[in-house]
DNA sequence: ATTACAACCTTTTTT
DNA sequence: AGGTTGTAAT
């Protein structure tokens, strides 16, 4: 490189391969980049690049992103190195929230109204199974949406080909005609609608990106048909082009995503730079080990090289539990050992738990809620998808768009009115026989200027009349002053919706429980709209630049546009003032968590049918998915699997084939013992200072376990032997085993535990043998016997641990002390009574204790075959370790020793030449983000949370709610919190 | 005939 | 937490 760019302070934060990619100078760039590789920063150093080194002017950048959380991210990178007035001008969004600025400038080309609405989900299903009812077709309606989805995301390349297929069913052609009828009718575009349109617009009128000098996409992966299309025609002007992507991580494919795309790419753009990033500088070698090993199954993938630029670190754990309860329990009680362990290296923001489905959550909501322990869920539900949140929007609907039927259907019998669904039914097909719209019909009827043929008493009609049509007309004369003049804001528009509703009454009669939760996601949903309207004015955002000889709409209400974000950010982000920095855990789906990571990372319920989830189509997204989760892990990482199925007693479960072959193998069984080794390596992975021993050991709670104990290694669900019917398919891996001491040290089936027999005892002889050492046989696990070790030691004095273990008994007795151990610790972490028999009160002991647990990890990693090797770092200086650490030093990377030579052996992406053979499902490339640990994703208003598990938690000290429920935020929220960007890349890697 | 209410059952992933 | 069923009340 030249001089010039050896200072620029761009450059200096990116490796050589990172720096090509920014540097480029070919039109099309595309980088393949695998997990925690610097994706992110790479895409945001090139814009930089763009912007500062040649001369391109933001507002001539398109930056398209995937998702919501990722142009966020991204906006406030480029932000915080161009300043917010560029941050303002580049086009960055999702390719979504793109379009729909452009068609709502520009639409009116290609004649759509400028007023056009966005069908949501909901939406589309009601007026797809309207139709399939109508006709009596003999479809599924979820099917009929999915075919017409995958017919537009397609886009024109596909139109060509497929009609090889089979007799489709005219029926399906049919719906989707019927169905954009009654979305043009409305007014009304779908998702893929947006894009559709866009592309339509663009070609059509191609002026309006004439001045378009580059088009950046992230996570191209995830790209589909259309909006490759659509980055072609943004691209137009002057096609340059730079996609970021990893074909690893495509999880998309159900929304047709093509992983073609990236030889479509390659094809249309024959000069294309093609560059790699290969190293990872998120996560511990075994960590990348083990999740290569998944990823390889695939044996279509394209090769891809991962260079770990960490050391070795804990080995993965892979844990089996005996029920979904168990584990919901074992990871709290692992969460909290690992926080403890860590002294105050680590806290609960650095976890997360990462699921297949939202659904899956629930135990482990159960068992945080019961453990006091505050957490924040992404995905999922969404706050927008809230009963009485929809409510409102369906008003505001109604009052931007009258003609939206379905949003006036929803909402004509919502505060009660006497109106059913069957009345509400006929009324919508009359008036869509009449081609009319639902409004306009009932106001008609109501004025008497034409009488509806379906009955309505007069009770109903009056009712109708007086508070239904009244407050919509009213509004809508408001919704028209609030252009205008900036008296009458959307939050009064809202606000006089909810006193003319008498919304909160409606609440508390309709909700007799929940009402005052609900009431306050709605002064919640309050303060999102105060917040949209501020930014909205502050930052002229998402203005499309004026180009000459170009004219745009700008009509565009305010109402319009907040309704506009809310369907296409149905993920309400909370600028949560910094209020309280909730050290808070993260629960989130996998698929949100794309691009995140964690230091500490669970993915629970890694059994078949749930990872390959059992209704998903192609088995090698799902592994792909598996392999995004755990990528998502910087340091330590835990797989977990209920041995049996949550419901009932039946269901076994079978581990998931993407790790059964190689389980025992690759992964540990239960979570490392933390010893200064590993502790070290887990500090130098993330860049933080770690804590002295000293320091550590004086904050352990009394009756606290070092081990992940707590749980048996090898469940064996008792009612196994009861004569449970196989399940077909299901075979205990290997022999049965008899338990030995596999006793319930979780809190269910305390009481068949208890019954239990205990078979043998021999198990002990050996584990006293050994002492704390592990047996390394699989299935014998000492789990029970060092658990019993530590009870009884509690009770004794540390230094006569030794002889106290010897008269541990295998008893019944001994459970009660495990159980108190468990429960015990859950309290004493707030509270802090003296466990019964308390010796193991102060620091000494804990040390006495730690040294224990040190020894006997060490001994038994010897022992283990696979152990992984731990370099032995030098010890950290103890008057380095006495510093007390910021809470917040998390953030930065120490620099990052990378392997130096490993050029020579390092595979190249050799294949991506242009025109690839096209094999036909060879999937590639794709990117992933280095984003660092602290922009995790918006936080849901606590009132969003589940609020049951809410309650339970807040209502034993130890935790607090995450979020203050006060009433909503004043008006001095004024300024957007700023929140430090980091780039958190190591520092040089040469 | 319609509406309202109570007892079930079911939940992929997201713009 | 929602939707869908089945039953009781209007």
């Amino acid at each position: 490189m030249t001089a010039a760019q050896a200072e620029n302070p761009i450059l200096k934060s990116l490796n050589a391969a990172q720096r090509r990619a920014v540097t480029s100078n070919a039109s099309t760039v595309a980088i393949l980049a695998g997990p925690g590789s610097g994706k992110t920063h790479t895409l945001t150093s090139r814009v930089v690049w763009l912007v500062q080194q040649t001369g391109c002017q933001p507002s001539d950048i398109v930056v398209a992103t995937f998702t919501v959380k990722a142009a966020r991210e991204m906006k406030e990178r480029i932000g915080k190195v161009l300043g917010p007035d560029c941050e303002r001008k580049i086009v960055l969004g999702t390719f979504h929230s793109i379009a729909r600025r452009y068609l709502s400038a520009y639409g009116k080309h290609i004649g759509l109204d400028s007023k056009f609405g966005i069908a949501d989900d909901g939406d589309s299903r009601a007026v797809i199974q309207r139709i399939c009812k109508r006709h009596d077709f003999n479809i599924d309606p979820g099917y009929a949406r999915s075919w017409i989805s995958k017919k537009k995301a397609k886009g024109p390349a596909a139109e060509a080909a497929p009609n090889k297929k089979q007799p489709e069913n005219p029926s399906l052609n049919e719906c989707y005609r019927e169905y954009q009828e009654h979305l043009e009718r409305s007014n009304l575009l779908d998702y893929d609608d947006l894009l559709v349109r866009c592309v339509e617009l663009l070609r059509e009128y191609p002026a309006c990106v004439s001045n378009i000098q580059a088009v950046l996409i992230d996570e191209y992966q995830d790209t589909n048909g259309i909006q490759y299309e659509l980055m072609k025609l943004f691209a137009q002007a002057r096609q340059r082009i730079t996609i970021v992507g990893d074909p690893d991580q495509s999880i998309y494919g159900w929304r047709s995503a093509e992983i073609r795309n990236l030889y479509r790419l390659l094809r249309d753009y024959p000069d294309t730079d093609e560059i790699s990033l290969e190293e990872n500088y998120r996560s511990s070698q075994s960590i990348l080990d083990v999740s290569l090993t998944v990823i390889q199954q695939d044996k279509k993938r394209y090769q891809k090289v991962l260079l770990p630029v960490h050391t070795k670190g804990a080995r993965p754990v892979l844990r089996k539990l005996k029920s979904s309860a168990a584990e919901g329990d074992w990871i709290v009680s692992e969460i909290k050992r690992a926080v403890m362990m860590f002294g105050d290296m680590l806290t609960y923001e650095d976890v997360a738990i990462l699921l297949r489905s939202a659904s899956l959550s629930r135990h482990i909501e159960a068992a945080l809620g019961k453990a006091g322990l505050a957490y924040r869920m992404i995905g999922g539900h969404k706050f927008y998808e809230r009963k009485e949140i929809k409510i409102l929007l369906d008003y505001l609907r109604a009052i931007y768009q009258p003609d939206n039927n379905d949003a006036i259907a929803r909402i004509i019998n919502v505060p009660r009115r006497g109106i059913g669904d069957t009345t509400i039914k006929r009324l919508i097909e009359e008036a869509e026989q009449l081609k009319i719209s639902l409004w306009s019909l009932l106001r008609k009827h109501c004025q008497g200027s034409r009488k509806a043929t379906t009955k309505i008493l007069p009770k109903m009609e009056a009712k109708l009349n007086t508070e239904l049509l009244r407050i919509i007309s009213n509004l809508q004369t408001q919704a028209q002053q609030i252009t205008e003049d900036s008296q009458h804001t959307l939050v009064d528009l809202i606000e006089k919706l909810l006193s003319q509703l008498d919304f909160k009454q409606y609440l508390e009669s309709e909700y007799p429980e929940d009402h005052e939760q609900r009431w306050q996601n709605v002064q919640e949903f309050l303060s999102l709209a105060n917040d949209f309207v501020r930014d909205a004015a502050n930052l002229e955002d998402e203005m499309l630049p004026e180009i000459d000889n170009v004219d745009q709409v700008k009509d565009d209400s305010i109402l319009g546009r907040f309704l506009a974000n809310v369907a296409l950010a149905s993920d309400a982000q909370k600028n949560d003032e910094g209020a309280e920095k909730k050290a808070v855990i993260t629960i989130s789906t996998i698929h949100a968590a794309k691009g995140l990571e964690w230091p500490i990372v669970f993915v629970p319920s890694v059994y078949a049918g749930s990872i390959p989830h059992s209704r998903a189509e192609d088995l090698d997204e799902e592994r792909r998915l598996l392999y995004v989760a755990m990528t998502r892990a910087q340091a330590l990482l835990y797989l977990s699997c209920p041995l049996y199925g949550s419901q009932g007693m039946g269901t076994k479960v079978e581990l998931s084939p993407f790790v059964s072959p190689f389980a025992s193998a690759a992964f540990a069984k239960q979570g490392a013992s933390f010893n200064r080794p590993i502790l070290e390596g887990v500090a130098k992975i993330l860049g933080r200072d770690l804590p002295s021993e000293k320091a550590i050991f004086a904050k352990l709670p009394t009756m606290f376990s070092p081990e992940d104990n707590l749980f048996p290694v090898d469940p064996i669900d008792t009612r196994d032997a009861e004569g449970q019917e196989d399940a077909e398919g299901y075979r205990p891996k290997g022999p049965k085993r008899q338990r030995l001491n596999n006793q319930g040290y979780g809190n269910d089936d305390e009481e068949a535990a208890e019954e239990r027999p205990w078979k043998k005892e021999y198990s002990t002889t050996m584990e006293q043998a050994s002492n704390f050492t592990m047996a390394s046989l699989p299935g014998f696990m000492s789990a029970g016997a060092h658990q019993n070790a530590l009870s009884a030691a509690a009770a004794a004095e540390a230094e006569k641990e030794a002889a106290a273990k010897k008269t541990v008994k295998m008893g019944t007795t001994r459970r009660k002390a495990d159980q108190s151990s468990l429960l015990g610790f859950v309290t004493t972490a707030s509270k802090k009574p003296a466990a019964p028999g308390g010796g193991f009160g102060g620091p000494d002991a804990s040390m006495a204790r730690y040294q224990l647990a040190a020894s006997r990890s060490a001994a038994r990693m010897a022992a283990e075959t696979k152990a992984p090797e731990l370099p032995k770092l030098p010890a950290v200086d103890p008057s380095l370790a006495k510093h007390k650490l910021a809470s917040g030093n998390a953030l930065n990377r120490p620099s990052v020793i990378k392997k130096e030579d490993d050029k020579s052996s390092k595979k190249r992406y050799h294949c991506f030449s242009s025109s690839p053979p096209r094999p036909a499902g060879a999937e590639d490339v794709k990117e992933e983000q280095a984003t660092t640990q602290e922009v995790p994703a918006p936080d849901r208003p606590a009132t969003s949370f589940h609020r049951t598990t809410f309650v339970s938690a807040a209502s034993r000290g130890g935790v607090r709610r995450p979020v203050g429920l006060g009433p909503p935020p004043g008006l001095d929220r004024l300024r957007k919190p700023f929140k430090p960007l980091t780039i958190t890349r190591p520092a040089k890697p040469q």
